[in-house]
DNA sequence: ACGTTTGCGCTTTAGC
DNA sequence: GCTAAAGCGCAAACGT
């Protein structure tokens, strides 16, 4: 077996394991949808949703900047 | 327990999967940038890949819908 | 003149348009930058400045997002 | 007034002032992607156009590059 | 100077 | 089919 042979085989084994996750995360994206359609099937508004969930994601960053921002200044200051 | 409480529940729980899901695709797509890091550190180019990932996947489109005309044809001739 | 000449203009025109606001762009964010510089010079660490400025701009979507969202429910239940 | 105060204040403007720009900034970017929607009621394809941008640009770095080492150049020989 | 990391712009996809 | 939003890639900026 070649140099160039073995590696050929590395790179196609790292392309068919970013496709089969590719795969899985479409998977997901598919579930994410089923949701939103279960959801409506309930008389819920997908727009709604999508906004709390939003939301709340915006909440969650700006509680981290701030942790983080708090640890920076700490830093700064020498108190570890 | 009130109609209204039981609804806003059910939200909840819909809610709640669906940021379940998001977190789970996250993961996923860090597995991808995992790997894409893991080729780059083997000497591989990502940019590269990228583009024969998309090559791959467009054939496949190309293929997948080959055979949903196929598959058509076959419906419409009474072939199963 | 021709209407492929007259097309062409037009185009040109577009473009030459869109390239002149590139620039201005990038001379506001020399500004930007220029700032930073100013303020670092003066003792003050870019990077918590970068930090602080997010927030606020992550404080202002949220409220936005709030807003958008209490509008939403407005509609929803008819209330205009 | 204290130090401590004074400073804040100083941060304060140089906070101010950098979000002031950035708002600037994103106007021209409206301005920007307006342009891009005129042109597309005009029947041209934006994705086409950010290309031909994309090289006039290259094409003008390529010159501006020339332009640098030429002044290298001249301040290596003491002209100027 | 390089590598890492974050922010910005584009592309594509989902909803109307 | 179009508009709007989210995810992705790229590039510039910071730290080493």
């Amino acid at each position: 077996m070649t140099d160039a042979t073995t590696t050929d085989q590395q790179l196609r084994l790292f392309i068919e394991a970013i496709e089969r996750l590719n795969s899985e995360k479409q998977g997901v994206q598919e579930d994410i949808q089923g949701k939103f359609a279960e959801a409506k099937s309930q008389g819920y508004d997908p727009k709604i949703m999508r906004q709390i969930i939003k939301l709340r994601s915006l909440d969650r960053q700006a509680r981290l900047e701030q942790e983080m921002l708090l640890e920076t200044y700490k830093c700064n200051l020498g108190i570890d």
